[in-house]
DNA sequence: ACCCATATTGCATACGAATGCAAAAATGCT
DNA sequence: AGCATTTTTGCATTCGTATGCAATATGGGT
């Protein structure tokens, strides 16, 4: 109704006084599981009722040490797959009644700020999807005793916890799929190439390729940016030996890429050329990419991360696991299909060769 | 390194002790402003650096009563346009040097356990682009005191603040533009009918193709959400007279709804068919659907929104206040041109029909 | 060197809730 | 009813920092 008026703030005591009990009985009324007579507890909670009373989470955090809050540091959501994964993580941290910091913005080797933030707010724990300042700042805070866990990403000093999907398997999946399909000239637009998704899916890509005796990959970087993409891609097909499959490291920049191979390089896909990407994020389903990708189970990705979050917070052990999920290789209609090996599973369709 | 080890937490006492200083001292060394010699001062900052302290936010908004945190409330994140809002947000609040706060999710009517987060955690302000519970939560948040602003959408009950473009223009724009571009026969694909911007926009659209005689509009329920508008799109092209333009309330939908026509219908955009969408979202900008769109300011956007939210905190002055900014008609391909008012501006093309 | 104005410093307390401990009340058992 | 046991309750203290106030140190002017 009326503004200009502050914050009110009403206290457990004050809510005491009027229900007529001490300060402490409050407190346990809003402490679960704490020792509290069904008597009191409804006279606590009229008076607090009536006064509007909500316990002051500041307050309480700094009693018991614990905020209750996860940061989460995201570089961009540029690309659809990390909103999507923060809208699932908002969900799954609501539901173990933890709050969502959020962190983005590229930080780079400048972390310090972000790490200053994390540690005086106290939160109790990090997820962190940001290529760039993963390890710097994932040891920073082991070392401060706070449970991180990497997300969609790994370092090489495993004394950190992660959650991945096999990478590297995934990349020798397309790379046999398109074999498969008789592509014979190969191509790959990395994404940041220090990024450990990115060398994975490349590793793979290429031991399957080198095994069918195909060592000349033509490479562009795309730095899993959109415009940095458009112009690898453009000097790729530009060659003339250009490509006839080319595997994208994400679906984010594949989109770019199939737009410059359309509209500017006159190409049919999949006719003239296959784009493979990975994520299976929301454009690669759209009707005019119709993306063949591998796809990143983010549901459960999300749940194993919150999940080893919560194990380390409640135990207080601080002990590196890394959880690498599987994804499937979705058929769509962005590269050609090779002879065998597509079956049909809950209306979609993946690549899944039989092992001879 | 070793792991196990509980938070340490080094406390300004210990730093005090260290330094051969009171805790005061410390204390003001860390907040600008306070009366503290450069000699202590340094004193302070070696012993705080040796010790790895950083001040507890935690404790220090306990005394201050201020968090310096700001909520963000953003139901979902699929339409890229939030995502977009999102990282904005985050580099504008960390500037501010205010942390942000995210809740998404539908939480429709029962917007308590929300209401009931934000009033523990004591945040400063609220940001609320969610359509479904704007106008509850903000009355609540109001009377809290809590500074709150509306992102991209108002409430009858005007007192309290918000950011908007003017989407009644918008509409208006986008009717002139059809209308100049020689269409017969109107389509709408709606976004969430209760929701103000779709209100307006929808209104806009009407009024001026009203005035040119047009009264019967088709209109289809998309409720900014894909697969509905691909429901209502489909319905509305299966008509023996289906419009030849249709204004989509969003990019987002529009998305869905040139892949309908194009792929299930087999129309050409904009020959058969024209599409107009509103926000000017990433996606209409590749080439695959090159939307002409309403383009919303959305840095300028989010610049008012945390200017108005700044204002308030600092003021203490809760005072609604409804800031409109304009935006400008985007043209691509998806609709077919008019013969004029299409001017270049910093290479992008805009319809500025010449008021006669 | 002395005095006064100003800049620093430390002391003590406050913020709001949680919790160990001991006192008080409620309960169970014979 | 009487005693032992368990459950509830309140008291007092604690978390880590900020800040009003009084005490002290610093500096400038003569």
């Amino acid at each position: 109704m009326d503004s200009g008026v502050k914050k009110p703030g009403v206290t457990s005591s004050e809510v005491a006084r009027r229900a007529g009990v001490s300060q402490s009985a409050v407190s346990r009324t809003f402490t679960p599981g704490a020792s509290i007579s069904p008597k009191t507890r409804a006279k606590v909670m009229d008076a607090a009722k009536e006064l509007g009373y909500r316990p002051n989470a500041i307050a309480r955090s700094l009693i018991t040490n614990r905020s209750r809050i996860i940061a989460v540091v995201m570089a961009y959501l540029e690309n659809l797959f990390y909103p999507d994964v923060l809208e699932e993580l908002g969900r799954l941290l609501a539901k173990e009644n933890y709050r969502l910091l959020l962190f983005t913005g590229q930080m780079d080797r400048d972390s310090d700020p972000v790490f200053d933030q994390l540690m005086q707010y106290r939160v109790d724990g990090i997820i962190l999807a940001s290529t760039t300042l993963s390890s710097h700042l994932s040891e920073e805070c082991a070392t401060a005793g706070i449970p991180v866990v990497l997300f969609n990403r790994t370092t090489e000093r495993d004394a950190v916890s992660s959650v991945t999907t096999s990478n590297r398997e995934g990349g020798r999946r397309i790379a046999e799929f398109l074999l498969a399909g008789g592509h014979k000239r190969f191509g790959y637009i990395s994404g940041i190439e220090s990024s450990s998704t990115n060398r994975d899916r490349f590793a793979g890509y290429r031991e399957a390729l080198a095994a069918a005796g195909h060592d000349d990959i033509v490479v562009g970087v795309g730095n899993y940016n959109r415009t940095e993409a458009e112009v690898a891609v453009r000097q790729m097909l530009g060659r003339s030996d250009r490509p006839d499959a080319i595997f994208v490291a994400n679906d984010h920049m594949a989109v770019a890429v199939m737009d410059v191979a359309r509209y500017e390089f006159g190409l049919n896909i999949p006719e003239d050329l296959s784009i493979v990407g990975y994520d299976d994020v929301g454009p690669a389903r759209w009707t005019s990419y119709g993306i063949t990708t591998m796809s990143q189970p983010l549901k459960r990705m999300v749940e194993a991360t919150v999940g080893m979050l919560m194990g380390q917070i409640a135990s207080g052990e601080i002990e590196a696991e890394h959880r690498i999920l599987n994804g499937e290789l979705v058929v769509r209609t962005s590269a050609r299909l090779p002879k065998t090996g597509i079956v049909e599973a809950d209306g979609r369709r993946i690549y899944k060769p039989s092992k001879a």
